[in-house]
DNA sequence: TACTAACCTGTACG
DNA sequence: ACGTACAGGTTAG
């Protein structure tokens, strides 16, 4: 059972984080791999299609400690008391691994749609709470998808991506249980060979999926961030990210944010979405 | 090693 | 209506 002071859903949900949730009355339903979750807003009460054992929550961290560990700074220190309760979740690896694929160049609305008709097309249909829904489909059943079929459900060029990804799940060449084990450089090393995968997604599957709270995606948003606030600790310069560009900046911001830098990641990119939205 | 254009697709804007 | 820009990057060259 979750402290309801700790856990914002809606702040988390809507954080860029997970693709497959929606809200239907006050219960938020979610896919996560082979099992569809509930959380009920009025109750605070978790519950599932599948038994889950990983807590989707991570309730398991401790939130005030960390909270504690990663505001070095005024814009953090902010950040974390504007979103109160707003947490990383531990995904599903291979959902995780294949929405950030497909999340490439591309906008929440569109990956949010490819990946609903992945679903529908590939997935498990399932009821929950006499509610139909789809599973994430397995790495198996993409792997054996023609390039073609993957790229009717709008994933345009990330298809082949998408294939050879799931390939490389079933051919071992990557393996999630594996990649939770290693340290953080490793890991990323192994997901940086699967094509598709580049600096800043393999960052989101590591720190969303794979337990590597030090990851900081950078995109964008997060550079713009960085350039913004943060201009005399990291100085970005140049206009394009290379990938030794983004590790430079990476130990940088490990460096003043710490072991939880990914958290601090989560609140910064969540302020200043939040700000650009109005 | 460092940099840039091309890339599917849907939507917003003029 | 219709062209153009651009979106939460990666890859090939």
């Amino acid at each position: 059972m979750l402290e309801q002071s700790l856990l914002n859903i809606d702040y988390t949900i809507n954080s860029g984080q997970v693709f497959l949730w929606e809200k239907n009355q006050d219960v938020w339903y979610g896919v996560n791999g082979q099992n569809v979750m509930a959380f009920d807003e009025k109750s605070s009460k978790i519950s599932s299609f599948a038994r889950n054992s990983q807590s989707f929550f991570r309730d398991d961290d401790d939130y005030n400690l960390i909270m504690k560990s990663i505001s070095k700074d005024k814009i953090v220190k902010k950040a974390v008391k504007q979103f109160p309760g707003l947490r990383l979740l531990r995904q599903d690896p291979f959902q995780c691994y294949i929405s950030f694929i497909a999340s490439s160049n591309s906008n929440i609305q569109n990956i949010k749609r490819s990946l609903q008709q992945l679903c529908k097309k590939f997935g498990k249909k399932i009821v929950f709470d006499n509610k139909d829904f789809f599973l994430f489909p397995t790495a198996e059943s993409l792997s054996n998808a023609t390039v073609e079929e993957i790229q009717k459900c709008g994933l345009g060029y990330r298809a082949k991506a998408v294939k050879e990804a799931s390939l490389a799940v079933i051919t071992k060449q990557i393996d999630f249980d594996l990649l939770k084990k290693i340290d953080y450089q490793n890991a990323k090393d192994i997901l940086l060979g699967a094509y598709g995968v580049g600096s800043k997604v393999a960052d989101c599957i590591l720190l969303f999926s794979l337990e590597k709270l030090e990851a900081f995606p950078m995109d964008r948003w997060v550079l713009k961030i960085l350039e913004k606030y943060y201009s005399n600790k990291f100085q970005i310069n140049g206009k394009s990210l290379t990938e030794k560009k983004y590790n430079e900046i990476h130990e940088k911001v490990v460096n003043h944010f710490g072991p939880y830098a990914g958290y601090s990641q989560q609140f910064l990119f969540k302020m200043e979405r939040e700000i650009n939205q109005k």
